[in-house]
RNA sequence: GCACCGGUAGCUCAAUGGAUAGAGCAUUUGACUACGGAUCAAAAGGUUCGGGGUUCGAGUCCCUGCCGGUGCGCCA
């Protein structure tokens, strides 16, 4: 709670109550950031229609009742029509700060501990990572760390397509060029390939069509050679994912891969419990339920098939079955689906099918976190000159290449290994800024040039303020962890706005969490670089000769690089200490 | 036809119903024997897609129109 808002509507709200009438009930200040103050109190605008009286009146008594209790903490000034501009005393700050930077959690407040499962990334078996599994890894595992941060205990989950009717066909294919090749293929990343081939052959040979079709009878009727094969197409290419998320540091690991194949022997179960519910009904043939509000392209209601007309089992019946898995076995009070937009309908019609059901106690919180889509220059889908989608993998090692470039050119004095290190760092950072900097449902453009920038809100330019302020502790051969226990002052105006910043911590991880919108925390980020620089520019902080100023600064400083380098780490971006 | 998501400075994007809509990039002007100039200070740049409505107050909420994107029965 070190928030200045929070600390603000705290003081406030009393006198607010009393004003109003309302002694002992809480009456919202309603405090919002001010640019002629460190706060402003809005409430008594709100009110004043309610009391019949003036805003300014009403602002007038509020602030009567706290002009002694706030001595030497805030003082308060009515403007405009009603509004009480409120500024904290260089003292209270200071306070504060001392607080924040003795805490481990930089004052961020911890919530009570939910079990939190968040479903993201997703790729296909023996498909290429693209764009579109870029956007839900980065931002799922951005979730994760925020959630984990703030106390929760989260449960990562990689819902893999590793089941249905295209198992035939790449099973058949398999067969075709030889396990070994097989497996080399997949290994090696050469996914697009190997499922191009296949999708051909099912395209142009009825044989071939004939022989996939034969397999997936197979495949799920649990046939044990069929099961080894399809086992070695997954195994494959979850140790080729692994190797994909191990380059974009992510926290998915093999043990979290939950894949459709997983939630098999229950999909029997949920039919029969959708059964007993009464809601399964018949429709052309296939099971399915109709959760009321949603219509087909005649105005009739649309159905969520939950077993076909030669009695399949769908993919909303996975989908049924995870909901149940994730509640039941997990017993998690929040999801979070990390899809894309375009599933949305799907999705909140499994939801509504769940509750119809009864499986969802009203304390579980199940939410689609959707993301709009990556362009490229010409504003359309992202993708390759050839047409085809673009490698993640390929991406990745572009950016590295040009954070190399880069940092070769600006810092040619690291060796060769810190060079790469540095330029991984830059690089994959600069790619999940990039993403996570923009509002989460819209699209946006792919551009290197702009992510790698060192200037602009842009992850290298997080990267180099947090460095910059390594470096000073580095050139002065200062401890870090020395300059924490002093209490920083506040004696000059970039001190202070430096120090409200690094205060509102707390209330940027709060929202973020609220919206689940990353880029929110990327906007603080970026905000409280700049004023560092600020701060930096204007105040000397080893040039003088006043130690205790320099000692004070100096704690600043650090507090700074902590914000920032648990900022980053929250978005899954490292902070070196050089570059 | 229905539904969902977008539309804010030249460009890329912010803005929990609050005062004069903010940043960055680009442009222009300053500050360099530089605690890392990979920087900072400043200027200029706006009919928040249009039209209604609610409210003391609307970029934000409601209705409506336009533009763009996406999705709508047995694929996942």
């Amino acid at each position: 709670m070190s928030d200045p808002l929070v600390i603000v509507a705290d003081l406030l709200a009393p006198a607010f109550a009393e004003v109003a009438g309302r002694r002992g009930e809480s009456v919202d200040p309603v405090v919002r950031p001010s640019d002629r103050a460190d706060a402003q109190a809005n409430g008594a605008l709100a009110l004043a229609k309610s009391l019949g009286k003036s805003p300014r009146e009403v602002a007038a008594a509020v602030v009567a009742l706290l002009a002694d209790s706030l001595a030497g903490t805030a003082t308060l000034e009515i403007a405009g029509p009603g509004f009480i501009n409120v500024t904290l005393s260089d003292a209270f700050v200071a306070a504060q700060l001392a607080g924040i930077a003795a805490d481990d959690r930089l004052g961020v407040t911890p919530r009570p501990t939910e079990i939190v499962v968040v479903d993201y990334s997703a790729p296909n078996v023996a498909k290429e990572m693209h764009v579109g599994h870029l956007r839900s890894t980065i931002i799922g595992d951005a979730l994760v760390r925020l959630n984990e941060f703030v106390g929760h205990k989260v449960i990562r989950e990689n819902h893999i397509g590793d089941w249905g009717r295209p198992f035939g066909m790449l099973i058949e294919h398999l067969l075709d060029i030889g396990e070994a090749e097989a497996a080399h293929e997949l290994s090696v990343g050469d996914l697009d390939g190997f499922y191009k081939q296949a999708n051909d052959k099912f395209k142009y040979d009825e044989a071939f069509q004939d022989r996939a079709r034969q397999r997936v009878v197979l495949l799920q009727g649990g046939e044990p050679e069929t099961l080894r094969l399809w086992q070695i197409l997954v195994a494959e290419s979850a140790r080729y994912f692994q190797e994909v998320y191990r380059r974009l540091e992510v926290r998915l690991m093999g043990d979290d891969n939950m894949g459709e194949s997983r939630y098999n022997d229950l999909l029997q179960p949920v039919v029969a419990r959708l059964h007993a519910a009464h809601l399964l009904v018949d429709s052309d043939g296939a099971e399915v339920v109709f959760p009321p509000g949603y219509t087909n392209r005649s105005n009739e209601p649309l159905p969520l098939i939950i077993r076909n007309s030669v009695g399949g089992f769908n993919y909303a019946t996975t989908d049924l079955a995870t909901v149940i898995d994730r509640i039941e076995r997990l017993g998690a009070t929040r999801m979070f689906y990390v899809v894309g937009a375009p599933q949305a309908q799907h999705l909140h019609m499994v939801w509504d099918v769940c509750r119809m059901a009864g499986w969802v106690p009203d304390e579980v919180d199940i939410v689609h976190v959707p993301f709009g889509s990556v362009l490229g220059e010409d504003r359309k889908m992202f993708r390759s000159r050839t047409g085809g989608s673009v490698k993640l993998s390929d991406l990745l090692d572009e950016a590295v290449a040009r954070a190399g470039a880069a940092v070769a050119e600006r810092n040619p004095e690291l060796s060769e290994t810190e060079r790469a290190d540095v330029a991984r760092m830059i690089g994959i950072g600069a790619i999940k800024y990039a993403d996570l900097s923009n509002d989460r449902v819209k699209d946006y453009v792919f551009n290197f040039d702009r992510m790698l920038a060192f200037e602009g809100n842009t992850g290298p330019y997080l990267q180099y303020a947090h460095a910059r302020i390594c470096s000073i502790f580095r050139r002065a051969e200062i401890d870090r962890a020395a300059a924490r226990t002093v209490a920083p002052a506040i004696s000059a105006p970039q001190e202070r706005s430096l120090a409200l910043k690094l205060l509102g911590f707390d209330a940027a991880m709060a929202t973020t969490l609220e919206t689940h919108s990353p880029h929110k925390l990327c906007t603080y980020l970026f905000d409280l670089a700049q004023e560092f620089t600020g701060f930096y520019e204007a105040c000397p902080v080893l040039k003088g000769n006043d130690l205790a100023l320099r000692d004070s600064r100096l704690a600043l400083c650090d507090l700074t690089a902590r914000v920032l380098a648990a900022g980053l780490s929250l978005l899954g971006i490292e902070a070196p200490e050089r570059m």
